[in-house]
DNA sequence: ACTAGCACCTGATCGC
DNA sequence: TGCGATCAGGTGCTAG
């Protein structure tokens, strides 16, 4: 479910609302929810007071009063809620840090996001040591990233959603981006320009910062914020489950197509497909 | 070293 | 009404 925008929305929420605050005790329920650690693992952090909230890409992690971090992932469908003590158990609740007035819940349907405590290593956990910067940390290179991508021996939509590459580009923005940027999906890395994949990267950030300004992208009640909203940016969505609908710039019926497990939409006027030729 | 493909889950929806 | 197929905002492991 969450990329960047929304992943940002939650980290926003949660600076917001458990910054300074004691998990006063931890409760994990599910076992899949605690990624390599032991469910114990988890629950030793009940007393640490948080101080930060952090993110690179998709990843999340809070920091203490002590040197352990606790990560979290959202995966396709984990979510972040304050809620009051008194509030019934969610369906999918995997683990509820009680604070003081209210407590922290982490709920996920699908079971691919995850919890886990680590150290910092460079101020990055382990398990996000290998994730690019994203385009909205401060420190990111955009000629780096360029360079990167232009390494990529594969389909301009894959390298675009490779968190090693630029990290925090999921599938609607990847469509978003390539649509932006006049691209279609399949298109061959070695045939384009390293000033086109520079505009690719920059639509990329563009559009994910104005999905950010709107509260991030949401279809349903699987993303909402740390108090149970949900974002605006589904309205903006040019492509991304537009399948039949009209390109807001020529009008051309938008296509779906899959590739690798995935769907991806484009316009098939303005986004025309690569010629095979010389691969 | 690098890439493609699939496995990991639950639930909603659609066609028969 | 039911039942299988398909689809869903992601990542990581493995085979080649």
């Amino acid at each position: 479910m969450p990329e960047l925008p929304e992943v940002e929305t939650v980290r926003r929420g949660l600076a917001a609302n458990i910054v300074g605050e004691k998990f006063k005790k931890i409760e994990v329920r599910h076992e899949r929810a605690t990624s390599k650690n032991s469910l114990a693992r988890i629950e030793s952090l009940s007393g640490a007071k948080v101080l930060e909230v952090n993110r690179r890409g998709k990843f999340l992690w809070l920091t203490f009063n002590r040197p352990e971090v606790l990560v979290a992932h959202l995966g396709m469908s984990g979510q972040f809620l304050i809620q009051p003590k008194s509030a019934a158990d969610e369906k999918h609740l995997r683990a509820r840090f009680v604070m003081k007035r209210n407590e922290l819940r982490f709920i996920d349907q699908r079971t691919f996001g995850w919890l886990s405590v680590e150290t910092l290593s460079d101020g990055v956990p382990s398990s996000a040591a290998h994730i690019a910067l994203d385009p909205f940390d401060e420190e990111f290179d955009l000629t780096r990233a360029v360079n990167r991508f232009s390494a990529r021996k594969t389909q301009v939509k894959k390298a675009l959603l490779d968190q090693e590459v630029i990290s925090g580009v999921g599938n609607i923005y990847a469509d978003e981006s390539l649509w932006r940027a006049r691209i279609h999906p399949e298109t061959r890395i070695e045939k384009l320009k390293s000033a086109k994949i520079q505009e690719l990267i920059q639509c990329a950030s563009e559009v994910m910062t104005e999905a950010l300004s709107q509260g991030g992208t949401s279809f349903d009640d699987l993303y909402i914020n740390v108090n149970g909203e949900s974002g605006y940016f589904e309205r903006s969505l040019a492509v991304y489950g537009q399948e039949g609908e009209p390109c807001p710039r020529c009008g051309t019926a938008i296509k779906r197509i899959s590739f690798s497990n995935r769907s991806s939409h484009f316009c098939p006027k303005c986004q025309p497909t690569p010629r095979k030729s010389g691969k």
